[in-house]
DNA sequence: GCGCTATATTGATGTTTATCAATCTATTCG
DNA sequence: CGAATAGATTGATAAACATCAATATAGCGC
């Protein structure tokens, strides 16, 4: 089988580029990276059930809220948050004492549109 | 704000039950580990790279071709294929002296309705 | 059976990660 | 200012992970 070629402008602004053979172009080494480093911060339980729990908070949800949902520490919590947030995955707005936690969308979308590319459109 | 209450029947057969109020069951702890047992396996951006190729060869993809994609030597890519294998995100089929790998959907699928239940279907 | 080839497994090693206890920072309230 | 509270940071430790070299397995052709 010939080899894929490596698409080179994959995170460039593709806006009315017109390319030969998309579906040829693979996901760059960078691309891999930075997508890799989201699926990898919610490849956790934890993390994962962190970013569900926000997701249904409606924005209104601190840490001390989250901690009564886990047999963990306060400070754990609280590094399993940075590793959400160093991904962009939720966003912090800090309220007097409080710090309220919420999930961003666009590296969502992101994950998406990623998993869409792999297939899996079909039925079963 | 109230705790959310855990969904005891989240991986069971939901076809025509009809919760009080779905919106407010969160995920439980057992599909957090099998989800983010998938996620976790393409959170790294050699498996994700060998998901992007599979998904593009066409099924017709066996081991030495992927190697000439990556600068690792033949066992750790035969690792990475076994750790997505575990997960249920590739499958193998033997012809021969090769292997052929390819994507299988419906783990993709449960990844996107899980990207899904956690919003940013919004613009932007 | 014998050599060749494709892939998997094992064992070792260095790196990363998850977790906790202890401590620090910053904000509110008196 | 001082006490209380929410949350972050640091440091330590044990577990998990990525990688390679070496070896094993298994199918093919002679």
């Amino acid at each position: 089988m010939a080899k894929i070629p490596l698409d080179p402008i994959a995170n460039a602004d593709q806006t009315d580029v017109c390319l030969p053979q998309p579906i040829l172009l693979r996901l760059s080494p960078d691309s891999a990276r930075r997508l890799a480093g989201i699926l990898k911060a919610m490849g956790h339980p934890v993390r994962l059930q962190i970013m569900d729990i926000l997701s249904r908070g409606g924005g209104q949800m601190c840490v001390c809220d989250l901690e009564q949902y886990f047999d963990l520490t306060q400070p754990t919590i609280s590094h399993h948050l940075k590793v959400l947030r160093a991904e962009g995955l939720i966003d912090a707005e800090q309220k007097g004492l409080w710090i309220y936690y919420h999930v961003r969308a666009s590296a969502l979308k992101a994950m998406r549109a990623l998993l869409l590319s792999f297939g899996g459109n079909e039925d079963g």
